[in-house]
DNA sequence: GACGGTCCTTGACACAGATCAAGCGGGGAA
DNA sequence: TTCCCCGCTTGATCTGTGTCAAGGACCGTC
């Protein structure tokens, strides 16, 4: 699962990520716990990290890249369930499998935690259990939000929702809420179209209309230019100030 | 939040659903706090149980009735993001307010806490916590099944969809695992559609020719015969055992 | 029993997006 | 440099679902 955060936690060790996702209230005895019982995984770009019929032995964050996770069905048709950016939780604490496969788009790192050890820190621990509730529930409200997305709008509002999100998750964009904003898109065309419930002819052919309308501009086929993201939010037909997808 | 259980917890009081949704482990004496919060609510059929703005001042469970999950535009646009049934649960512990509109379709008894003293009993006994992030992820998985639902389905194949859970979840017909199943359908075709991206034309007609093939029968316009549940998962395009969905 | 309202069904037609098909373009290999 | 390959764009056409419209079924009220 991946989840959005809401305010970074205290250093606790040389993760890049420093543990945001589990450890913004643990006390410093917890936090050195928690070091004892991580370490790092890297993927390559295009490389699976869990299939859907894997027994997930860990759980961790996204340090840096970009991962997908999907659904197939056994005609081939796929659907996007889910984009991890760096800072986003992976993992079903108490879960036997994965429900979805999770695949690196970009080359990946990975600060995993044994899956055992942590479920028993959860227990002991009981601030971890509680931050995995409130990720979750970010999780489940970004789930929400995309049905509508994927129930009721356009393709036009669809790629413009999508870009909206991406621009506002963007690593280097994050947090300083310009209206001006540049960001490297992860995804392929096919990608996209998995995400957005479309075919990736129409997401060219929308892209195309999104430049042509100058709602946005492409630096590359892969990185975009939004001059304006309160229009392109508009264009999405999101409320005011926009759900936090991810 | 809408959750499907696993397994009924034990006796703790004479709310009908017993407080499964979040007592599954407790011990005695947790159950007797938790009895000490408890209250009721009804609401009628067509009523609005929680506005997406308000402020909720409760969490609680589904006793008896339907009720839904919705998001809307400004537009009008409106998509269901889940359904409640008895033993469901409602509410966002640690979160301020509603993010979806809850509405009654038939009467609704609710059995409820009050969210302060439910959030302090969630400190202190650690199953709750716990208990609520398993639910959220059924939650979860839930959210993500439908959205290849309706990202990828054909019409005819979520209306197949909607009636496989429908049939696996109604409360005469829940746990035997007949392949011979009647279900009351508590939606209108207009919050069918609601729920599967469709128009009610479309989900008027997709229900008349899955009768005309034998699929369903229509014992009244509200009350559907399921002669061969696992033909019509099958014709909903799920994998041979389907994923549990609400 | 007639009336009115709500929900549902069905038909005719329109259109957004899918499908099929052709060709472009940029980056890596030799 | 040239070639090839993969991802992408664009065009032409098809089709599933939406839209608009008419009328039917059921139910409660007077």
């Amino acid at each position: 699962m991946n989840v959005q955060l809401k305010s970074a936690g205290p250093n606790c060790g040389d993760c890049p990520i420093r543990h945001r996702a589990v450890c913004a209230r643990c006390e410093a005895d917890e936090l050195a716990a928690l070091e004892k019982i991580k370490y790092y995984r890297n993927f390559e770009a295009g490389q699976t990290i869990v299939w859907s019929s894997d027994r997930m032995d860990f759980v961790g964050s996204v340090v840096s890249g970009f991962a997908t996770l999907t659904q197939t069905m056994e005609d081939g048709r796929t659907q996007m369930v889910g984009l991890l950016l760096p800072s986003d939780f992976v993992g079903r604490p108490g879960r036997e499998g994965s429900a979805y496969d999770v695949t690196a788009t970009t080359d990946v790192v990975m600060c995993c935690f044994h899956k055992k050890p942590f479920e028993q820190m959860m227990i002991s621990t009981p601030h971890i259990a509680q931050r995995l509730l409130e990720m979750t529930l970010d999780e489940l409200d970004a789930a929400r939000e995309w049905m509508l997305v994927l129930g009721r709008k356009t393709a036009r509002e669809k790629i413009a929702s999508l870009f909206s999100i991406l621009a506002r998750r963007d690593p280097k964009e994050i947090a300083n809420g310009a209206n001006d904003v540049t960001f490297d898109l992860a995804l392929t065309r096919e990608a996209m179209a998995d995400y957005l419930g479309l075919t990736l002819e129409t997401v060219s052919r929308q892209v195309s209309a999104l430049k042509r309308d100058g709602l946005i501009e492409l630096i590359s086929k892969r990185r975009i230019h939004v001059p304006d993201l309160a229009r392109l939010m508009e264009e999405a037909g999101d409320d005011s100030d926009g759900g936090h997808i991810a």
